[in-house]
DNA sequence: ATACGATGTTCCAAATATCGGAATACCTGC
DNA sequence: GCAGGTATTCCGATATTTGGAACATCGTAT
């Protein structure tokens, strides 16, 4: 493991969570490096193009590169750009917090959202992170994945409680995730953040994989047994629209499979990383 | 400078550029590393969770991480989100292309963009970048920053062209920034890609100093004089109407300054990292 | 089925780039 | 001008990186 690169990386991403400028002995302090250690470091970086000096104060903060560069990946698969329309309709029809979200590795990621017009206290950021067992769309995206109870627990690891309501029971969410399976739709009840609740569904691509999940957010005053059902129906329908948006055949394009056993005793056997 | 953790950005940077998947013999070629080298870097690059690998093939991608990054340092600065709805209002308006950019030293970033209905030749993207010297944006924030001959230089280096209309000589452009100064807006005649010229106006932040510019880009044969001119000047209003958006009191939020001479004699004398 | 070439991964001693304390330069406020 | 804090430079000791080679693995052509 390169240190030196590793430490590179930690400074890089202290700086961009960094309000403003920083100076050089806080990045030092802050990461435990000696002064001499910090500035080649920071030299580095800024040599590179990652990170700019203020000419004035040789204070630091980070360039845009690390915009440029996340616009790329992000752009890697345009799902974002394809499914944008749905989820605009989905938020126009719901009047309810929308997002689209990705798994990687435990967590999800909010690749874009559109905020509901009604004050919710649902917060969440585009590029943030929620923890994939905790949340709906997360929920989702593991119920497209047919993982074993060893799978699961290698990909999520421990189950985290945030709320009292979160699953920590590995089987327990099992059964939660082929509940989502027979309905079409995951649930969060409270299990991320206390007072919301929501629905997510996946989006298939082309070849019928799982690549992201839509998302819906709602306050746990509306989410009533009958309102999560009508709303999971149109999240089932937004979500099975926009995986036909990125060439899934309609029939694959939902999460309920009804060739399969309960729990699939075979899922694809991949090697974990 | 620790080449170590130059090594690791540039296969960041290379990793993110590539269109699928990588093989490390790929990157270890296309970055002139030993394979154990390109190996230990990548997994250090996995192991801080800036890459991640494929369980199957063991071939390597750039993690989401860039992304949550990039929004970070574009939300540092909320810009965008507060001049986004001028920049709507103005697409709306006017039905040309608009962006929204920022200057990073010799260049500028794309932070925000909204397309022209009508097929417009224009290509770019958010988070691309530009040469500032070229383009309308990147003239209006040059000319808003009231540098000297040297310190023009010393930002900007050598102008390279890039069609035959480029501005390649300082002086020129110089007197390019003092009609921009003079008019209000910038201009872009074919400067940058053929066919399409462009007019641009700075914002204000409230502390009066130029942080970004509105720019349209329109194809040369709808930019006859007057139509610049009146497109131009809604260019003007609309970068004013987002400097008071950012703060900045009405009389600030423009480019023009009756008070200094045809050229500042004595500009802010900062020193030049 | 076997052999082969290409690739991913591990190992290790040599080489060298990094480390951090100390000296120096710089800035800012008193 | 001085004092305190900070950025930058320097340099010898040392720990880290380096890259060739061995090994493991995979896909493919024979």
């Amino acid at each position: 493991m390169d240190s030196t690169l590793a430490k590179g990386l930690a400074v890089l991403d202290w700086l961009v969570r960094q309000p403003g400028e920083c100076r050089l002995v806080d990045v030092a302090r802050a990461l435990g490096l000696a002064r001499s250690n910090a500035h080649r470091t920071l030299q580095t970086l800024v040599a590179c193009g990652w990170a700019v000096q203020n000419g004035d104060n040789s204070n630091y903060r980070p360039s845009l590169r690390l915009f440029e560069l996340g616009t790329l990946v992000e752009a890697a698969s345009d799902t974002r750009g394809l499914v944008r329309p749905h989820l605009a309709a989905l938020a126009q029809a719901s009047g309810e917090t929308i997002h689209l979200t990705v798994l990687e590795g435990p967590q999800v990621v909010y690749l874009d959202k559109f905020d509901s017009p009604l004050p919710v206290a649902a917060y969440s950021r585009i590029g943030g992170r929620a923890p994939a067992h905790c949340v709906a769309s997360g929920k989702a995206l593991l119920a497209a994945q047919w993982l074993d109870l060893p799978g699961l627990q290698n990909l999520l690891g421990d189950l985290q409680a945030h709320t009292p309501h979160s699953i920590t029971d590995p089987r327990a969410l099992q059964a939660d995730l082929q509940r989502a399976r027979l309905r079409g739709w995951a649930e969060n009840r409270e299990e991320w953040r206390l007072g919301v609740c929501g629905v997510g569904a996946p989006v298939f691509d082309a070849r019928g994989m799982p690549v992201a999940a839509v998302g819906m957010s709602v306050p746990a005053i509306r989410f009533s047994r009958a309102q999560a059902r009508a709303l999971g129906e149109q999240v089932v329908t937004s979500a099975r629209d926009a995986s036909q948006m990125l060439g899934c055949r309609p029939a694959l394009a939902t999460l309920m499979r009804t060739t399969s056993q309960s729990i699939d005793p075979n899922p694809s056997k991949r090697k974990q990383a």
